[in-house]
DNA sequence: GTACCTTGAGAACAAGCATTCTCAGGAGGC
DNA sequence: GCCTCCTGAGAATGCTTGTTCTCAAGGTAC
């Protein structure tokens, strides 16, 4: 037990999924090879493969560790401007104009993973509909916290704009559909 | 001049372009090799690579070609709804419900092409970011017509309820998601 | 000190695949 | 009939990459 390795697996397994998440995101799935995450992580590719079976394994972990992550980033976006008096889902949309200004954005990581059906299986896609799904579950509760009249219909539209915005704005490299949808949303709040 | 062929340039264009338009759209393209487009068309590589310098040509042209046929199948989708008297925009979401019921329904090709960052080059992007923003100026034609008086934010927000839904039908697999941004289109349009 | 176990570095292996090349056959021109 | 050109079939080439294997170094137990 605890042999005295200069990095304990946990440090292994967080700078790898590290790399996974820059390389992966910004490259594509079918872009990154095991020997980039090795020369990115610094990670050995026989620890690489001790710790995760195959590539699509480590895609797998990639995915729910960016899932966790992602959803993190969101919701203290969210919190912060409501903290300061925002309505929680129109500030939603503004959590999305400051991700689109982040260095290397490419839109959604797990919408982009689903086009390359090539590189995916039904784990990933699974765990890609679940991060979706949870997205909503959140909207959801930010509609029950300032919306609790709000009708059934009002979270899942606010969630195909959001979604809609995110791809458009990773098309045309701009922030205007999100100004779009943003005001959109304004207009379903107004009159649900 | 005019070698008797057993096929014309122009008919083995066709049968490769289709060839490559059902194998790139439901197995993305890097899942698809030269030779499977060979297989499909039964056109040989030779002649493929007399006609496409490279594969990246080719998938330009199916992308051009792509874009040509989906957008007279989407206004041919509305046209026969609103000649029974549908309004235009709404109508957009019947097609896509319509779309969806297609045998292997994969989401939008240009936005899963655009994904796979590793296999496509500016050519690419730029096709694409024309496919979409022709999509918008075809709406646009449809709001002055059936929607004369409508504000300016409104066509662009129904174009990000359309690419959010048809994202989010692929993730999904269901056709809920293009119900909620029909509802949220039709509240926009009552109020606008 | 010695045997053992784990690890990293990188070579080796095996596919897959874009692209090019070879070869033989068929059509046209004369 | 003979020469030439074009074509398809498919082999050959070269590169990329997922995965495994080899070997030597260093730490641990006793």
């Amino acid at each position: 037990m605890s042999p005295a390795q200069t990095l304990t697996d946990d440090d292994a397994e967080r700078l790898v999924l590290d790399a996974a998440d820059r390389l992966f995101y910004e490259q594509g799935i079918a872009g990154v090879g095991m020997a980039d995450i090795r020369d990115a992580s610094g990670v050995s590719l026989r620890r690489l493969y001790s710790q995760h079976a195959s590539k699509g394994d480590l895609v797998a972990a990639w995915l729910r560790d960016r899932h966790t992550r992602w959803m993190r980033w969101f919701s203290d976006a969210i919190e912060a401007r409501t903290d300061a008096g925002a309505d929680a889902l129109l500030a939603t949309f503004d959590a999305l104009d400051e991700w689109v200004d982040t260095p290397g954005y490419r839109g959604c990581a797990f919408l982009n993973s689903l086009a390359e059906t090539s590189q995916i299986d039904d784990v990933h896609r699974a765990v890609i509909a679940e991060h979706k799904r949870s997205l909503i579950d959140y909207l959801a509760t930010l509609a029950t916290r300032d919306h609790p009249d709000a009708p059934d219909w009002l979270v899942p539209a606010i969630a195909v704009l959001i979604d809609g915005a995110i791809v458009q704005t990773a098309v045309f490299g701009d922030h205007s559909p999100i100004a779009a949808a943003r005001i959109a949303a304004e207009h379903l709040l107004e009159n649900a």
